[in-house]
DNA sequence: TATCGTTATATTCTTCTATACATTACGCTA
DNA sequence: TAGCGTAATGTATAGAAGAATATAACGATA
């Protein structure tokens, strides 16, 4: 049945402090993996420095192992890196993702309203 | 196995303009059907009226059928009633959202990662 | 020792959302 | 016809989140 209506959500992994993982976050560790640093990642993304190093703080802060390893000064300024730990947590995220993604579409499917005709194809 | 993470979410209908329907508008509409006015259910979940008004302008705009009939002057100065089609759109929002709470709990059993130790108890 | 690009951190500026405030329109009722 | 509480609508204000900007600390390397 044609249906303009869909399901649509955001998905978390919930810590001890609020948010451990998200879409965004999982994104920066993937850019910090690919690039060697968080600033780097940050600007390949369109976030602030300060934004992002927020962020990996705040992962780090909630995981038993840090997900990233950073190195301040030295040759290149220093640089940070995913570790095995970040890496499984990555991995863990897309993994739910994929269920939740599948899970909406789905659900989506035995919506029983319709939206207005003004809006319909 | 213990596991302080867990997985959140945020779950809402999408239609032709955004956001259709989500968790704070359907308690919205079960706030007008019970009270018989926006403004007072505005008021009974400490929301601006200024604010319900535009979601349930909102929620009408997007539907073929309104989902709140508005009345302007008259005894009691008028009031809203929750529609059939708003009632439906109700039930139809909280069989998603249960299934969707279920799958977050379910999904959040099979997460394999585990939290900082300083959060542990 | 000077240089470099990074991490680390504070402060200010923007932007967005929702509230607060104010005013008009409305139509039944006393 | 005046009063009432609502819908309807415009403008201003407040708060929060993130961006922008600025600066210091760092440590290998030339």
């Amino acid at each position: 049945m044609n249906n303009s209506y869909q399901l649509r959500g955001r998905l978390w992994i919930e810590g001890p402090e609020g948010t451990f993982l998200g879409y965004g976050r999982v994104i920066l560790l993937e850019r910090i993996r690919e690039h060697g640093s968080i600033s780097a990642a940050a600007r390949s993304m369109e976030m602030s420095y300060r934004h992002a190093w927020k962020l990996v703080d705040s992962m780090n802060r909630q995981s038993q192992q840090p997900v990233v390893e950073k190195k301040t000064g030295g040759k290149g300024g220093g640089g940070a890196l995913v570790t095995e730990s970040g890496n499984l947590a990555i991995e863990c995220f897309w993994a739910a993702y994929k269920d939740y993604k599948e899970f909406l579409a789905l659900r989506t499917e035995k919506l029983e309203i319709q939206a207005s005709e003004a809006y319909q194809q």
